[in-house]
DNA sequence: TTGTGGTGT
């Protein structure tokens, strides 16, 4: 169009603005549309809306999908020009998209591709790296030239092959050892994905070994033969334990014509599938919408703010479980982001400020209480790394010396004080190039990180969030993280494995973790991943005390008192304190106590049904546990509107605790006033004030 | 005693 990029013509990427208010066409990324949408739900800015690559059916594309048609539908009503739609898909599934949007037409344009011959295995394959391996060397001896490229499922396979075919290549007649193998996906340093673009000389023909990133995002050029083990690895989500996996599954249809399709792009190609006809018939027409198996938190969090109350009936394409929806909304809710009025839902001031960074719930709420703690700095630096891909370069031919390097950043406390290590010595290093190669770190992801960091700096600043540092308190910054992570608590088992308090899933400390070895009490993960076994990857440790209190203490009110009873704290009594109104939040403050005189203001952070359930637990076994089994009825004793902060100043492990303080005899409280709370059903214990009194 | 596909705010 002749005019200058971000005149008339821009784009908006995360990072990148490039509009003006002369902006006519727009470019933008389904996320960045997404957030204009929580400032904009009708989408006022725009006139038409051309959605590309739907078939993708990213968490984002359908999210977009129905924010879209919402925004059609109120712009009808309240006579505001129409908004319109064009929906781009590579799918012969046009008409879920037709249906969707009301029986929209559909229009066919045809694209340009080379005949594929499509070559099917005649029996099954029990081995299929092993079958990619034969497949390979077939095609390069009996076949015209031309590069190969493997579809497999992940870095490892990968490497695997590529050590086969290293291995094999010798064993072959001298002039026939023209055949180079390459690695791609996304975690390979970019350095490493560009040799797939080189031409090589001297009549050497590649063969690329690649995952589905060469299915849609790389495209290689001068691929005439694919082969197609028809497997992927894809993320599918447990709704019961709540936890995503990675598994490797079959493809789908539309997967498989995708990646054949990869083959005649330039020339007419071969495809050579290792699986039979009758297996390909049996694969889904299309993979399973993302948004159906991943946590929804995020996504709700999001529908939530745009202003769409009724959630539970909000116009999916293909709509996720409705335990998935119950599930991220007690997360939501536990995380005082939302509140609930007959079965509508609202964004909460936590959830307000939430929502202004673009990461995971589980993550800004840290950043939200950070506030209050005095570690924002901190944790948005963790976050940052968390955000981004590894940080720890491992290339297999290098495992152990690269292990042994990383080894210098181990900290006692855990893999996320680790990960600060790592940051603050690549900034000291002044973000050397030299220093990432030596310390096998991966310089694109750190720099990425650096990025990521600034944004979210600039928008704590625009939510008045100061970045104070919390300096070498590294307590005070693991006390934060868990109130993002108090879903992903573990604690020992006598036969020394973890099980999680939340589903009592056996767990085990991941051998990459710097914990592995160690046996702590409690531990706190990021995230829980299926491979040989139920591995937590990124642990930290947390103090006995805290996460008692984290898990276990439930409260009565009096006034503006409360005392509660831990369970596991039954050698100290009942723990007690006092109530306090901080921003929008209620604020639970523990308060420790020597000759009834508090010494010492500690934390807590509350939550609804799944504090009470390891209450419940706790008490399994113990004979005063009986009166525990009309659970059911429980009312929460607190304001429901609030998730409870429970804000510590200082927090201890419990041994450490208990060798400072001895206590004495329980008082009862004088200005009791009692609520309906299970604890009511021991009658005499409700309500005391215990002091605990320095050795 | 082992390691995780791809997007994106």
């Amino acid at each position: 169009m002749n005019t200058e990029l971000g005149t008339v013509v821009g784009y908006s990427v995360r990072f990148e603005d490039m509009t003006s208010s002369q902006t006519k066409i727009k470019y933008l990324t389904d996320g960045t549309l997404l957030r204009e949408a929580i400032s904009d739900p009708l989408l006022h800015k725009y006139k038409v809306i051309i959605l590309d690559e739907a078939h993708e059916r990213t968490v984002q594309t359908d999210l977009l999908l129905g924010v879209i048609k919402k925004a059609q539908r109120l712009r009808n009503q309240q006579h505001i020009p129409v908004l319109k739609v064009i929906i781009m898909s590579a799918t012969i599934d046009c008409d879920h998209f037709s249906q969707y949007f009301n029986k929209a037409p559909v229009y066919y344009i045809r694209g340009r591709q080379h005949d594929i011959q499509m070559m099917y295995s005649k029996e099954k394959q029990s081995d299929y790296m092993n079958a990619a391996l034969i497949t390979v060397f077939q095609i390069y001896q009996n076949q015209d030239e031309g590069d190969i490229l493997v579809f497999s499922t992940g870095e490892e396979e990968i490497e695997s092959m590529i050590r086969s075919v290293n291995e094999t290549i010798p064993l072959l007649p001298l002039e026939s050892q023209k055949l180079k193998a390459l690695p791609l996906y996304a975690a390979l340093p970019l350095s490493h994905q560009q040799r797939v673009f080189k031409t090589l000389e001297n009549g050497f023909r590649k063969v690329i070994f690649a995952t589905n990133i060469a299915e849609t995002s790389i495209t290689i050029p001068n691929i005439k033969y694919v082969v197609d083990s028809g497997k992927v690895k894809s993320r599918s989500y447990n709704s019961v334990t709540g936890f995503e996996t990675l598994k490797v599954q079959s493809i789908s249809k539309a997967q498989a014509a995708q990646r054949a399709g990869r083959a005649g792009r330039e020339m007419s190609g071969i495809c050579y599938r290792l699986y039979t006809k009758e297996e390909y018939n049996e694969f889904r027409d299309h993979a399973i919408p993302e948004i159906q198996r991943c946590n929804l938190a995020n996504v709700l969090l999001h529908i939530i703010a745009i202003g769409i109350n009724d959630v539970l009936n909000f116009d999916f394409m293909d709509k996720p479980s409705e335990d998935n929806i119950n599930s991220a909304l007690k997360q939501l809710v536990h995380f005082g982001a939302i509140e609930a009025k007959q079965e509508l839902y609202y964004l909460t001031d936590v959830g307000t400020l939430m929502v202004i960074f673009p990461v995971e719930p589980k993550f800004s709420k840290m950043i939200v209480t950070s506030k209050s703690m005095g570690c924002t700095e901190e944790i948005i630096t963790i976050l940052s790394l968390l955000s981004v891909d590894n940080i720890y370069y491992i290339p297999s031919n290098q495992k152990d010396m690269a292990n042994e390097v990383h080894k210098k950043f181990i900290s006692s406390e855990g893999d996320l004080i680790k990960l600060l290590k790592v940051y603050r010595n690549f900034k000291t290093a002044k973000e050397n190039k030299k220093w990432c190669k030596e310390n096998f770190i991966h310089i694109n992801n750190l720099k990425l990180a650096t990025d990521i960091k600034k944004q979210l700096s600039d928008l704590c600043l625009k939510a008045s969030i100061p970045l104070v540092s919390s300096n070498n308190n590294t307590e005070v910054i693991r006390k934060c993280l868990s109130t993002g992570l108090v879903f992903n608590t573990a604690y020992l088992q006598k036969d020394g494995t973890y099980k999680t308090r939340l589903t009592k899933q056996e767990v085990y400390i991941h051998p990459s973790s710097c914990l592995f070895g160690t046996k702590p009490e409690n531990i706190i993960f990021n995230e829980l991943v299926q491979t040989s076994k139920c591995y937590m990857s990124i642990d930290f440790r947390i103090g006995e005390l805290f996460v008692l209190l984290l898990v276990s203490t439930r409260c009565h009110r009096f006034g503006s008192r409360w005392s509660g009873f831990s369970p596991a704290l039954q050698c100290v009594g009942p723990v007690s304190g006092r109530f306090a109104r901080s921003g929008g939040c209620l604020e639970v403050i523990v308060e420790i106590k020597q000759q009834r005189r508090v010494v010492r203001q500690d934390i807590v952070d509350i939550n609804g049904d799944i504090l009470f359930r390891e209450f419940e637990g706790l008490f399994a076994g113990n004979p005063l546990a009986q009166p525990f089994e009309d659970i059911e009825d429980f009312a929460h004793p607190f304001d429901s509107r609030n998730s409870v902060n429970f804000t510590f100043d200082r927090i201890h492990g419990f041994n450490d605790f208990h060798d400072r303080y001895t206590f004495d005899e329980p008082t009862v409280a004088d200005d009791t006033q009692q609520f309906d709370h299970p604890l009511d059903q021991f009658g005499s214990l409700v309500v005391v004030e215990v002091a605990a009194i320095k050795r």
